[in-house]
RNA sequence: GGGCCCGUGGUCUAGGGGUUAUGACGUUGCCCUUACAAGGCGAAGAUCGCCGGUUCAAAUCCGGCCGGGCCCA
């Protein structure tokens, strides 16, 4: 016999990767008249490194993608990436040594541009390592014109819809750069400034109040006081009006939950604006919003005499006034974290400016609706949108002050800021280069400036579910696909990409973007903590990749359940590899049984009915885990029976027949099994498949065969198949207890009991798998039964006698097993707990029975309620 | 600080009122058997994070605490 070939998953998988290509396997259609199964396949960031999480996730996807396809789906499954933003900026600054400031608009972008797209070969090739069924011939990426102008588009119809207006919202800004940060751009650092003890007075009384402050300079934009609520003793301030040193503002005293009593005089100053906690507090009590300070870092005309100083001169400034006046009580030092441009490390300003938004408030009761038409998996996942949708304070500020993003297609008047948007055909376009729809402003004549923003990156993002479906784009396909069948993503951006999605679909198209969400965790290091480049335990899956192979590493994406966050087991990929190991062996033997596809035969014999009715269990089982997104339990489900019932029982069973019936069952059962793992491990499975079976299915590849269906339910076979399994179990643990080699000889087995004449149809499949010379199956024999144990069932006891359960149940410990069996011989236990007398009949009691066979050399084994007596 | 989630043998996980508490990896004993030693048959190993409560009965439900994760524009 030659050498039996060996698994190698390096070169199984580049073998089926090239032909899965070649072949197009996973082409969408958009002519078929099959059910459509979209998948709002999340754009893969251009950041080039591939994570552990991402090979995790996209697994995930993948199983369900593979899934519908094999149950009849045409499948939408678009291979895509996400090139926008600032993290991209921020690399190209650095790798340039450059400023957004030092180059026009367009040669940054094209900077931009190139570095992120040249990744995207390495990408594409990451996706087909993992063995990711995505569509090529439905590919997009995010920073293309043909993507950008669905950006535009919705844009325009949402300003035409009046949901878009302008105003003023925060921004980081560093004034030495002159410039908008992002929060990814600013960084922290401890210092030491001063704590200032500053004398506001009373509204009409006599008394003064002091409140501790760090930034003095912004009492010219001080709208309110706050004190805590349950600090008695400022109560009798609440409702009060102060007056503001050196402006003398009238500002009124609140009480807010948020104020720490303990810091300072746990009175606090709040301005417009100061920092992220003053945002709050100013979006929370809509505060009129003032600037005083102003782009270059200066203070303005609302300083008064401090006007036009830096704000350091100015905080300088005003404490020596306020000292000299007495209005300055005391300083003390404070440690603070102060934010600091990551480039120059000036400190930050929180600087309004003008922004456009988009209406979200006002459809909070609405995006909730939608998002109870959708399906959610895991569903608790649904309460964390509900509870950002509940916690919104403003709308949404749609606009960046960057460059490498979608650009905001607007002009505004230089008078007087009125606004056009471009037209619907315009887009996609670019307002600082190319002219706007109308010569002059509509309103005044002034002449019309482009916008230099952009779009924040999620409104890009949150488009896809309409870009996919070919919105604005082919009216009838977009008919056929919206909404889309599923959304995947991670519980991290619950409150971006999901709710955003969910938002514009329903303003602009009144509908949920997608049936079902399925929300996957996050892959931690070893030992449960995140991976972060800057603690240094990021795993890298590539060497994964080549040591185990991809199928490998699916099997573990398999094992991590949705919508929690899972440490990374490097043992789950080694129980991968074993178990493609196991699927590659089975088919070499398997194989052997038939050269062409078996018919069903009319007789089948009780092993063939026994592991066709439990296959039919693992299929509708596995069926119904995969259609609930449940891989974890589905693998499970499949793996189990695979591996614990066909290979360790079925296959040992019929080792010797070369009936029809075994042909049949083990082409079908293992046929149908392979499909079951296709999803999971794609590339072993086509490939048992190709050399077993392609021949006589016919189709060119197992991925593109029909998902499997229950075949044979025979409760009765069934269950004598479950006895007969454990019997031959039994006998071979039997021989390994006596160290005996598991094909050693045995003269002969008797199978003793009231059960055992079912059996008798499995004569043959006794002993030629345990391999006896003869059997005897028989009611009874020389036997006397004996009671060695007595359990109480408590399921049934608690419930029939409550508070007295556990009087009895010692009761029934304290007596012998063969006290309890000749009472309920007679009827019934009689127990007395108190002055109440219990009957308890015989379904109370798990009797332990053995039934043995005196004064004969054999040995015994209990199965069930079987004996087996084996002579040698 | 707020919301959501998690804490189960050495490690990682399943289960979510009554089970002998699932399985994997590791440890360990035996077995080359018409595929697979990357295999098979066994064994040891868990007071289910801590403290209370509800109940005849709690790993499971409730409350508090401790530890961890994600999000809070």
């Amino acid at each position: 016999m030659s050498p039996m070939a060996q698994y190698d998953s390096a070169s199984i998988e580049e073998r089926w990767q090239k032909m899965w290509k070649e072949e197009a396997v996973y082409r969408f259609d958009p002519g078929s008249d099959k059910p459509v199964y979209s998948i709002d396949n999340p754009p893969r960031y251009t950041s080039g490194s591939l994570h552990l999480g991402h090979a995790t996730g996209y697994s995930l996807i993948d199983f369900a993608a593979r899934y519908r396809r094999m149950r009849g789906c045409n499948v939408f499954f678009p291979l895509c990436f996400d090139v926008n933003g600032t993290p991209i900026e921020v690399r190209v600054e650095k790798k340039h040594g450059i400023t957004k400031l030092d180059l026009p608009r367009r040669e940054y972008r094209k900077l931009c541009s190139d570095f992120a797209n040249g990744f995207i070969e390495e990408m594409k090739h990451h996706f087909e390592i993992l063995g990711e069924s995505m569509d090529p011939s439905i590919y997009y990426q995010t920073d293309a014109t043909y993507y950008r102008r669905i950006t535009q588009i919705s844009f325009v119809k949402l300003f035409r819809m009046g949901l878009v207006y302008k105003g003023n919202f925060p921004v980081n800004w560093c004034p030495r750069c002159m410039t908008a940060l992002a929060d990814a751009e600013v960084e922290y650092r401890e210092n030491l400034g001063k704590l200032n003890y500053i004398k506001f007075n009373i509204e009409g009384e006599d008394g003064h109040v002091l409140i501790a402050t760090t930034r003095p300079e912004l009492l010219c934009t001080c709208k309110m006081v706050a004190v805590h609520p349950d600090d008695k003793s400022k109560s009798g301030l609440i409702g009060k009006n102060l007056i503001t040193p050196v402006y003398g503002r009238k500002v009124p005293v609140i009480s807010d939950p948020k104020v720490d009593p303990a810091y300072g005089t746990g009175n606090v100053m709040i301005c417009t604006i100061g920092d992220k906690d003053d945002l709050e507090w100013v979006m929370k009590y809509r505060l009129e919003m003032e600037k005083g300070i102003d782009e270059l870092g200066k203070m303005t005309s609302l300083a008064g005499r401090y006007a036009g100083m830096t704000v350091p001169e100015a905080r300088k400034a005003i404490i020596e006034d306020m000292a000299k006046s007495g209005e300055l009580i005391k300083q003390e030092d404070n440690q603070q974290n102060v934010s600091i441009c990551w480039r120059c490390h000036s400190p930050v300003e929180f600087l309004q400016v003008p922004q456009w938004f988009l209406k979200t408030l006002d459809f909070r009761d609405r995006v909730l609706e939608e998002a109870d038409k959708i399906n959610w998996y895991p569903a608790f996942m649904k309460t964390r949108l509900q509870d950002w949708v509940n916690s919104l304070e403003w709308d949404w500020v749609l606009s960046r002050q960057r460059i490498f993003a979608t650009p905001v297609p607007v002009w505004e008047c230089e008078r007087c800021d009125y606004a056009v948007p471009a037209t619907e055909e315009m887009c996609y376009c670019d307002p600082t280069e190319d002219a706007p729809p109308v010569e002059k402003c509509p309103d005044c004549g002034g002449k019309l400036i482009g916008s230099t923003d952009v779009f924040d990156t999620w409104m890009d993002s949150s488009g896809s579910a309409l870009y996919n479906t070919f919105w604005e784009r082919d009216a009838d396909l977009h008919e056929k696909l919206f909404p889309m069948s599923m959304r995947p993503q991670s519980h991290d951006i619950i409150r971006t990409w999901a709710f955003y999605s969910i938002l514009r679909s329903e303003q602009l198209k009144e509908s949920r973007p997608w049936d079902d969400i399925m929300i996957h965790g996050f892959i931690m290091a070893p030992d449960g903590t995140p991976m972060h480049s800057s603690i240094g335990n990021v795993i890298d899956p590539i060497p994964i990749l080549k040591e185990y192979g991809a199928d490998a590493l699916r099997y573990y994406a398999a094992t991590c359940s949705l919508g929690i966050d899972h440490a990374f087991r490097e043992k789950d990929v080694i129980r991968g590899r074993r178990l493609c190991n196991k699927i590659f062996n089975l088919g070499q033997f398997v194989s052997r049984f038939f050269d062409s596809k078996p018919e069903r035969p009319g007789e089948l014999r009780l092993p063939d009915r026994w592991i066709l009715g439990r296959y039919s269990d693992a299929v509708a089982k596995a069926t119904a885990f995969f259609d609930e997104y449940q891989f974890d339990k589905a693998m499970k489900e499949v793996e189990s029976f695979i591996w614990h019932e066909f290979a360790d029982h079925y296959v040992e069973m019929v080792k010797s027949r070369k009936d029809d019936a075994v042909r049949y069952t083990l082409y079908t059962v293992f046929l149908g099994s392979l499909k079951m793992m296709a999803p999971f491990l794609p590339h072993v499975t086509e490939d048992v498949y190709q050399s077993c079976f392609a021949g006589h299915e016919g189709t060119v590849s197992l991925h593109l065969t029909s998902w499997p269906e229950p075949i044979l339910r025979d409760a009765g076979a069934e269950s004598t198949g479950d006895v007969l399994k454990d019997i031959i179990a039994a006998i071979r643990g039997w021989k390994s207890d006596k160290k005996m080699p598991l094909n050693a000889e045995i003269d002969t087995v008797e199978i003793i009991g009231s059960g055992a004449a079912a059996l008798s149809a499995a004569e043959a499949d006794i002993t030629e798998t345990v391999k006896a010379k003869e059997i005897v199956i028989a009611e009874e024999a020389d036997l006397t039964e004996e009671a060695v144990g007595v359990k109480p069932v408590y399921a049934k006891l608690g419930p029939a006698f409550k508070a007295d359960a556990k009087e009895i149940t010692a009761a029934v410990s304290r007596m012998k097993a063969k006290e309890v069996m000749e009472a309920l011989k007679d009827g019934a236990l009689e127990i007395t707990v108190g002055n109440v007398t219990h009957a308890l009949g015989p379904e109370f009691f798990d009797i332990e029975k053995r039934l043995m066979l005196d004064g004969r050399a054999v040995d015994t084994i209990q199965v069930g309620d079987l004996l087996i007596a084996i002579s040698l």
